[in-house]
DNA sequence: TATTGTTATACTCTATAACTATA
DNA sequence: TATAGTTATAGAGTATAACAATA
């Protein structure tokens, strides 16, 4: 999210027992609640998995983005991660703390910032996407890949 | 997600600029990420929906459940909205003090305490529901009849 | 005058532990 | 001894306003 924030999930995602009397009720039938709640587990699984690099979900976000070579302006990243540019001041600090990323003011509007990776930023960037690779396929693990897919560009449609 | 929290979202959902650059990135190809960002702007423009009738998507989800027929436990809730069961007490709690719904013990384990809507909850669910189908349709109103329908299947194999 | 990034601050949401009443 | 709900509190995330530098 922007992965927006992440809310709270067990270690083992128990699917627990209401939840089967409850999965029939008018609320499980309506979209916005049914992406909540895939983001919200799917944002804490991405979690658990970036735990061992000391990342989280809007670190990472972040981090791709740096590495994505379209050298976006933290302006950029706050209207496409939907935080707050305070947020990404934030998130950008740890991140060139660790020495994973850099400030480089942009040449054609001195205001702005662009961030650039540095090359253990494109390395830790590296780990990070096969965890989260990973992570992903557990959450989505119920579905065909031509469901997966589908899923995919719906979402992209969608969400985009 | 439940309605897990709301992030922010501008008034209009500007689709503001540097979105349209930075979607070809590989993080844009993140189901995670899209499912966070959907669910980020879905619950976003049902909390601004909701606004005119004093609720949040949060309040609203229980009363949902409230009103389902399936009288559910105050633990059950937590697990199916993925919320802390303190959190639970004080949505309920404004809930009703505001006299849309009621606790009841639970006859069969006294611990317990199942949710009842009371008419006035009932009607100010018909009147929510109806603001958020809404808002939901404004959301997706990219996606065509069919795959609206497709997105739900989906989502409702992969989030429930 | 408007915008980018920054700081400080207040607010909301989330997580934790301790308590009670039941089991 | 264990579980449901409650309370209090601390922590993380989010929103707001004001400021410096640049446009």
């Amino acid at each position: 999210m922007t992965p927006r924030t992440t809310p709270s999930v067990d270690e083992e995602t128990p699917r627990v027992d209401g939840i089967e009397r409850l999965a029939h009720t008018d609320l499980a039938a309506e979209p916005f609640f049914l992406a909540a709640r895939l983001a919200s587990t799917g944002s804490a699984g991405a979690n658990r998995a970036l735990a061992e690099l000391g990342l989280k979900v809007r670190h990472y976000s972040v981090l791709a983005l740096a590495c994505s070579g379209e050298e976006p302006t933290q302006r950029e990243l706050s209207q496409f991660l939907v935080l707050d540019p305070s947020q990404i001041v934030s998130i950008i600090d740890e991140l060139e703390q660790r020495g994973a990323v850099e400030r480089r003011t942009d040449p054609r509007d001195r205001r702005s910032k662009i961030l650039a990776p540095t090359a253990a930023g494109r390395s830790l960037y590296g780990e990070a996407k096969a965890l989260v690779a990973r992570s992903t396929g557990d959450s989505l693990a119920e579905l065909s890949a031509a469901e997966r897919d589908e899923l995919f560009r719906l979402l992209r449609k969608a969400a985009l």
